[in-house]
DNA sequence: TAAGCTTGCCTAAGTGACTTAGGCAAATCA
DNA sequence: TGATTTGCCTAAGTCACTTAGGCAAGCTTA
């Protein structure tokens, strides 16, 4: 048969635009084999299993964001950077569902590309928060909380939970980032 | 053959049982079936479908977390009641993980009870929020704030995010709940 | 160019999770 | 007690994933 001229970089993009079209939870092996012009069983010489595929999306929707992150703050500081941090990251999960979505599966593993794009994640969010000079441990917590009230503010807008209110969610977000710049600058000292 | 005693409620409970030991997304109509000595068509008899049961155990948990929030809070306010607030959800998730994961599912139909439970979760966030006299919309902004970030940071935790840094979760969740305080009591008046 | 090797794609077939159809017997009720 | 309802069963089908084994396209080497 002719050769399809496939790759696990290939099967990954396919898989991944896939996911955007139609969720990352009705992605199955068997839509991309057909995307590709091939038969289910081919995938397996070029990825190990449905699952590893799975990875690969999240470890490439984890690095084309943090490529998106690192190009929105680049020359930004404080609550600009802030703000432009947090806008990459919402508008890439609202224009990307299915790969934001695969960027949020349960515990990846350590020694995938995925683990390496996550630790890029942070290292820019701790690039963002110089501007705020915070010192240790408070910026290792103040990493974590931007981490998770994006991760969770978007996660909840897809999910609908805004949805039964008249409130923008866009308006809450730039209210968030506000509230988020004001604990920054104002962290507090206890313990 | 001998009857044995079903409900949707026990098979609800049942499965969350066994979400929280084994996983949610490894909870299988089979596995729920051997637990209750029944066969696996007979679950049929309760619940529409498999994902009909998982909306269930969904609704069940966001119910569950809902009163130990409301017991929490009770008779505190500010950032007694929100640090309250947090333990008790962030315990839960911990408690039961299962649960917890089943209440992050994608998109809740607006009919089911897992769908009032949400709402009870708003409804407690503002409760919380009334001895910081935020008024509208801030006050629904804040709510989408407090959500976004106790959801965020217990994903993130669940999922191995903070494993490979020394600085504690708990340590950091502290942080985050005073640092929430803050932006509370200054919330920014812009726009 | 021909012989040989590698490898990408195929068909066939098996497993596990979910689901439907249809039957029998236990519980309920007139 | 007889009739009805209903809970549980077996049988069987679908779909997603996976493995085994074969054939031929395309590279390698002479």
């Amino acid at each position: 048969m002719a050769r399809a001229g496939l790759s696990a970089e290939v099967l990954t993009t396919t898989a991944a635009d896939l996911a955007d079209e139609i969720g990352f939870d009705r992605l199955t092996l068997g839509a991309v084999a057909r995307r590709c012009g091939v038969k289910e069983p081919s995938l397996y010489s070029h990825v190990e299993n449905a699952h590893a595929l799975r990875v690969r999306v999240a470890g490439a929707a984890l690095s084309d964001l943090a490529d998106r992150i690192a190009d929105a703050v680049a020359g930004r500081s404080g609550h600009d950077a802030l703000s432009a941090f947090a806008s990459a990251y919402r508008d890439y999960a609202a224009e990307h569902p299915g790969r934001f979505a695969a960027a949020r599966m349960t515990t990846l593993p350590p020694e995938s590309d995925a683990a390496a794009a996550a630790r890029r994640h942070s290292d820019l969010t701790r690039a963002l928060l110089r501007g705020y000079a915070l010192g240790e441990p408070a910026e290792t917590d103040a990493v974590r909380l931007i981490g998770a009230m994006v991760l969770g503010f978007v996660t909840l807008e897809a999910g609908g939970s805004y949805a039964h209110h008249p409130r923008e969610a866009q308006a809450s977000w730039a209210a968030a980032v506000d509230a988020l710049d004001v604990a920054l600058r104002n962290w507090p000292k206890g313990s």
